[in-house]
DNA sequence: TTCCCGCTAA
DNA sequence: TTAGCTGGAA
């Protein structure tokens, strides 16, 4: 005979997160969406551009203003030009990407870090990754997703990166999770092996995943986690 | 009208 | 803890 405690009847069954759980959610999401394309850019820089510029926007929007930047600076995005260019003209290219005034002031603060490394990416990756970490967070603009996009997807170090899509997910799929985004982040990388194209490719497939199915208003019928998931929808 | 791969300032 | 930042698509 089962009994239920009463601390599970308290916490509404929530699950305590563990490698096992975790690990399946990860080949269930594989096996569905195969391995997805990400961070889409051309380059480094153009990635943490698209980092900035898509922070609580649309990625279809950003697109436009990356789409705009490029047609303005003839070709690639370079950080030299970002620089030389006055705050106004930058803020208008990236009108479509919202927050516009603010995110230019973002731009031009982000690369006035990435000139410490002479706008070269292995030379940013020659630095220890919390070392980097601790720099991003102190630019004005970035915070910790951002930080962690950039650190996951540019400079190639391991950090789980939290957004309200992975938030969304692990909460349906009833883990008891923790306020605060560092305690959330430890957790995961407690419990999922830090290697770099793990993170990299995990990150990719739960926004694929909460775009598809997994949206503001959920879509579980064909959902690929739909076993696993108790569905705790608010 | 709501929702987007958030962050800062206060 | 939350107002303010902002355009574009659904």
């Amino acid at each position: 005979m089962l009994k239920t405690t009463t601390h599970n009847t308290m916490h509404n069954n929530l699950k305590a997160a563990d490698p096992t759980t975790f690990n399946d959610i990860f080949t269930q999401l594989q096996q569905h969406y195969g391995h997805l394309p990400w961070w889409p850019a051309d380059t480094e820089y153009e990635m943490m551009v698209g980092a900035i510029l898509t922070q609580n926007t649309n990625w279809k929007n950003v697109e436009k203003a990356l789409a705009n930047l490029a047609g303005h600076l003839t070709g690639k995005i370079a950080p030299q030009q970002i620089l030389a260019m006055p705050l106004d003209t930058l803020a208008q290219l990236i009108r479509s990407s919202g927050y516009y005034n603010q995110k230019a002031i973002k731009l031009k603060a982000l690369t006035l870090w990435y000139q410490k490394y002479d706008f070269d990416i292995s030379q940013a990756r020659c630095i220890e990754g919390a070392t980097l970490r601790i720099e991003l967070l102190a630019v004005n603009g970035i915070g910790p997703e951002t930080a962690d996009s950039i650190l996951v997807y540019a400079l190639d170090k391991p950090f789980f990166i939290i957004d309200n899509y992975t938030r969304r997910i692990l909460h349906r799929i009833g883990f008891e999770l923790p306020t605060g985004y560092d305690k959330l982040r430890l957790l995961l990388e407690q419990n999922i092996p830090r290697n770099i194209t793990t993170y990299q490719q995990y990150h990719a497939l739960l926004v694929e995943h909460a775009k598809r199915y997994c949206t503001k208003i959920p879509q579980c019928q064909h959902c690929p986690l739909y076993c696993c998931c108790q569905k705790n929808i608010e």
